[in-house]
DNA sequence: GGGTGATCATAC
DNA sequence: GTATGATCACCC
């Protein structure tokens, strides 16, 4: 494998990413020398790391943008035939305990999604992974109406969570932003805060956008 | 059929 | 466990 250097800049960043659109998934895997997975049941991040590895992020399981010295965040959407979003798109994990004066302005998701490269990627199960074919790449900015049904929700969602009710939060909560499960599976506990101020056990939990959020983003540029 | 809650792989 | 990358799969 080729090692690829992390672009210097926003217009080389999007240079690369512009030059996938159309390509397959199994072109991009070949020329890196790494399998197709038949499916994704046991490689859920499989698209995405092949996208991040090709655009040269910088690998790693540290809470910052992709592309810190460019303040881009990548994200890689799975989408149907009419260009719909087909998942929802997970941010980063909720915070549940020490969060007295933690504003929206501070927090993890609005640093994250203050600049988005969204990258499209067919995702119909019927088609083979290796067929897939990456989209036109969009750099995303939230202008003034979403920041404000981002923060909103996130300001709604952070303050159950304060008063410790976390346990009454479900994905239905939010118009744009909500908060589910996010963890190995349901019996990973964390701490987080308890009605009487205390600390508590329960399931990490994470932020996502809704598909009906993430479908207007890619509905301004495909129309 | 769509969304919510659950889950998978991996690095440290 | 916590963080990254997400999709699975069951229930409504």
């Amino acid at each position: 494998m080729k090692a690829i250097i992390p672009p210097e800049n926003l217009t080389e960043l999007l240079e690369r990413a512009n030059m996938m659109a159309g390509v397959s998934l199994a072109q991009i895997a070949t020329h890196r020398g790494i399998p197709v997975p038949k499916d994704l049941k046991r490689d859920k991040g499989w698209v995405g790391q092949l996208i991040e590895m090709e655009l040269g992020a910088t690998a790693g399981s540290k809470p910052e943008q992709d592309f810190l010295h460019l303040g881009v965040e990548l994200k890689t959407i799975p989408i149907n035939a009419q260009g719909r979003p087909l998942e929802t798109t997970y941010v980063c994990v909720a915070p549940l305990t020490q969060i007295e004066g933690l504003t929206w302005e501070n927090s993890l998701v609005c640093h994250k999604l203050q600049r988005v490269l969204w990258v499209p990627v067919e995702g119909e199960r019927h088609i083979p992974i290796g067929d897939r074919r990456i989209g036109t790449p969009i750099l995303w900015q939230p202008d003034p109406n979403e920041l404000r049904l981002l923060k909103q929700d996130w300001e709604e969602i952070m303050e159950l969570i304060a008063l410790g009710k976390v346990e009454k939060l479900t994905a239905r909560h939010g118009e744009v932003l909500q908060l589910r499960p996010k963890a190995a599976n349901s019996r990973s506990l964390t701490q987080s805060i308890a009605e009487n101020g205390s600390v508590k056990m329960t399931n990490p939990r994470g932020f996502y956008l809704k598909t009906t959020f993430t479908a207007m983003i890619l509905d301004k540029v495909f129309g």
